[in-house]
DNA sequence: GATAATCTACGAAGGATTTCGTATTTTAAG
DNA sequence: CTTAAAATACGAAATCCTTCGTAGATTATC
């Protein structure tokens, strides 16, 4: 029932990623916390955020005099999209590849080893 | 000295990984190869290997009549550099969590097994 | 209740990407 | 040489994304 096909732009990620961290959050709050990274017009994040509420990335309900605005779309279900596009686009259908790639150019640390082990051990047991 | 900044498009991406596989070819080549996914037509795929040419992604030269266009990009490059956005834009620095990620939803093989078992020992040692 | 502050709505500009149509050049055939 | 075929060059439309300005509405303050 949700929109498989709707990615968030890089502007609109940004603002779905705040609202993932502070909930519920009106355009004022968000465009705050934008401020620390780029510098925009409030109009602009204002516009953004009623541009996600029409494709449906996020919703809105009135407190008052303003909207407080909610992510509708989850943080691993953006996360799970972007690696399978970056599979399918760039790396061809290999999902290893990139992990070999990105263990190749990055270190875990102790507990993210842990896990990666972890991880492996299953693949094994199977 | 290579430009870094430049990261081609999604159109422009299918044209690089043609040139990839097939190494240096021709525009009517290429555009043969297009058709198999998507319909568009040949001036249009002319049109994106001359933007690519200005860019610096491809080079050209002539053969006769026509224009031999090679890729000046590597995969690998192109690999490396969208493995860094995505842990940048969409997983906030943490290289590894794209891994376990990745790692959660698809399954490796045993050669890649190996392969990762390999790195992670590497890691282990130091 | 007048004024200022805060929010929202809306239109539109500017840039990037993709697409194609048309015109031009070059090569090949008769 | 003339015509047809193949390739290139170029401009421009269509769409999407980001941005902001302006206008209107609502709330709070004095």
């Amino acid at each position: 029932m949700s929109n498989h096909k709707l990615k968030p732009t890089e502007a609109e990620l940004d603002i779905l990623q705040i609202l993932w961290k502070l909930g519920p959050s009106t355009v004022k709050t968000v465009h705050e916390i934008c401020g620390r990274h780029k510098e925009t017009g409030y109009t602009t994040t204002l516009k953004l955020m009623q541009i996600m509420t029409e494709k449906g990335l996020i919703t809105r309900e009135l407190s008052g005099k303003t909207h407080i605005y909610t992510a509708l779309i989850t943080e691993e279900h953006i996360k799970s999209s972007a690696v399978t596009e970056l599979v399918e686009e760039v790396f061809e259908g290999s999902a290893m590849e990139l992990v070999i790639q990105t263990l190749g150019h990055y270190k875990p640390n102790g507990e993210e080893l842990e896990e990666i082990k972890r991880l492996i051990r299953d693949f094994e047991i199977k």
